[in-house]
DNA sequence: TTATAATATTCGATAGTTCTAATATTATAA
DNA sequence: TTATAATATTAGAACTATCGAATATTATAA
């Protein structure tokens, strides 16, 4: 099974995804792409620490970036991202409503 | 912001897919629910290891289970988790051949 | 050149995840 | 009851992720 692979590389994937903070910054690369100094503005985090969450997002192609001058812009590499991100959001809010209706009885 | 206990929900639920036995298990839960026994069976995993990652993906709402005797059936608990997780794939694969483009200049 | 702004990398402490072995629970059958 | 099959829970060792502080790199401007 060489499907043991693709398995270890999908989780690779899920585990950049893992992470408050990216999931942030994708919500913030939805309409466009933004340089570090904006990103970390607008997350109130630490650079190096942005710095970091890109990079292991950067590696997992789920962003990309370009520089220009001092500015380095990130965006998303795929618009599949933000609807994987949003399918996972609703089965989350399901599972919250689930769990209120049973909480109400 | 209450955005940041959704962020941190969200990455929980990432969290929860972000292991090679647990995508598996999705992967072999898309036509239907399986015993436990039989996820085992397939996945050549031990059993305490199985029911910790079952129970991983219960608590997150990624699966939901049922008790038929000394069987406990589960399935996946929305299509949008499959859809979710293709499209992740999707975004692997892409990322995966650019890398192949690169390396072959 | 030298100074400076923007971004990246490295390091080490802390916290979280994964696995296995042992034990517990739950439901049925003898 | 007692035995057994299926599943869950607990505990601890090994591994991995996260963060901030310090330092390095890169590009521009003086």
């Amino acid at each position: 099974m060489a499907d043991r692979q693709l398995y270890e590389l999908h989780a690779s994937i899920c585990q950049a995804l893992a992470n408050p903070k990216r999931l942030e910054v994708i919500d913030r690369l939805r309409d466009g792409e933004k340089s570090v100094t904006e990103l970390a503005e607008a997350l109130q985090i630490g650079q190096a620490n942005l710095s970091q969450h890109l990079t292991v997002m950067r590696q997992k192609g789920i962003v990309r970036s370009r520089r220009e001058g001092l500015n380095i812009y990130y965006r998303l590499s795929s618009p599949k991202i933000i609807t994987a991100c949003d399918l996972m959001r609703q089965v989350l809010l399901e599972h919250l409503e689930a769990g209120i209706e049973l909480a109400r009885r």
